[in-house]
DNA sequence: GTTGAACAGTAAGACATCGAAGTATTCGAG
DNA sequence: CTCGAATACTTCGATGTCTTACTGTTCAAC
């Protein structure tokens, strides 16, 4: 896992990283964070010492995205379950809310959209169809395909949640300005894009 | 979990995001990536049209962070599967490694370098003691102790596979110039320093 | 009609984690 | 010197999830 550079939480393992002094990692566009601030540079430095003949600086890149997800999605946690609700509950609704009008979505395109396999999309399903808030039904069309509905219950819990998620995650990024978000999200779609994640780009 | 903008490995769940047009969430400090471009921005843009009423570009950055999170480490795990080696093998052994100069630490602190539980580290010892790859020992001067040691093997492990790794890193970072890599080190650093991720900063 | 692909659900199996309980050891107070 | 608290690790039991493989339907093409 995390070469120690990472969380690691439940589930998979792990980055491994570290990196020397050169390369200096830790330059900030912003502004205000040195080298040598975060448990990242001080995993580089143990290498830097360790493995000296070793540019480990692409660790030093890996481990923060790593650790960066992995806070932010404790925080996400948090928000959810202390409304009663698991993040996977929240992700599937929110995909059923926003990806069409009525609501609706096939068993196959909801696995596709929750990037799991459509075993482990049943499961979810069953268990929001038991909460109430989703409704399963064979299409009309096609009985071969099942299509998920939000309930009222279901719409209900999204709209209700929604900006408080979202404000969430403002809170959560507040360390960063207008301008270093934007900054962020750039750097990252342009990595995204080269490592193959969707569009062209 | 995510809410599909997230990739959606085993084991956690996710951030749900999305986020309107405003914001601008894919203006690129490096340059090349405009908006529309990835499956974040196409996500936002569901979200815009559904409830044009709340900004989601937080969601924009978050899901941009865990969708590259879960690429790169797909990308690592690939690297160590192809050479026998699952990804939290070689973070244990890299932490032994690069932590000291006898390559030796105790239980509890691979526990929290590893960031898992006791009885968890407990676990991944025993199968790389299976392997011959660490050794353990109860510590001479307080046998409540146990010490875990790199074995010649474990450390040609490390030695062998650390280039490969950092340069598979690399490769997966390519396509950021190293001024992008700079920046986007710089701005996460400053982001896990607010999120209270170690030091001060 | 017959055949093969597509789709969803079920079953079985593999894993990893966590928390609590248990064991051993050490240290300090009286 | 003895007893109790604290520390360190291991074991055990309970969860939770995912994946693959298989089954049964349904549909579409020939």
């Amino acid at each position: 896992m995390n070469d120690t550079l990472t969380n690691e939480p439940p589930g998979n393992d792990t980055l491994a990283n570290g990196t020397p002094a050169n390369g200096t990692p830790a330059n900030n566009t912003a502004g205000d964070c040195a080298p040598g601030n975060d448990a990242v540079d001080q995993i580089l430095g143990q290498w830097a010492r360790a493995r000296p003949d070793v540019d480990c600086s692409p660790m030093g890149v890996a481990g923060r995205i790593s650790r960066a997800s992995r806070l932010m999605e404790k925080g996400i946690k948090e928000y959810f379950t202390g409304h009663d609700l698991e993040p996977w509950e929240f992700d599937v609704l929110a995909t059923l809310f926003r990806s069409s009008s009525d609501h609706r979505l096939c068993m196959s395109d909801l696995a596709t959209a929750a990037m799991v396999s459509s075993a482990a999309l049943t499961n979810r399903v069953d268990r929001l169809v038991a909460r109430g808030l989703v409704h399963r039904e064979v299409s009309p069309t096609n009985r071969r395909m099942v299509l998920i509905t939000l309930t009222d219950e279901g719409r209900a819990v999204v709209d209700t949640l929604l900006e408080g998620h979202v404000a969430n995650e403002e809170r959560m990024l507040s360390g960063l300005t207008a301008e270093d978000r934007e900054r962020l999200s750039g750097l990252l779609c342009k990595l995204l894009s080269s490592l193959g994640d969707v569009g062209s780009c």
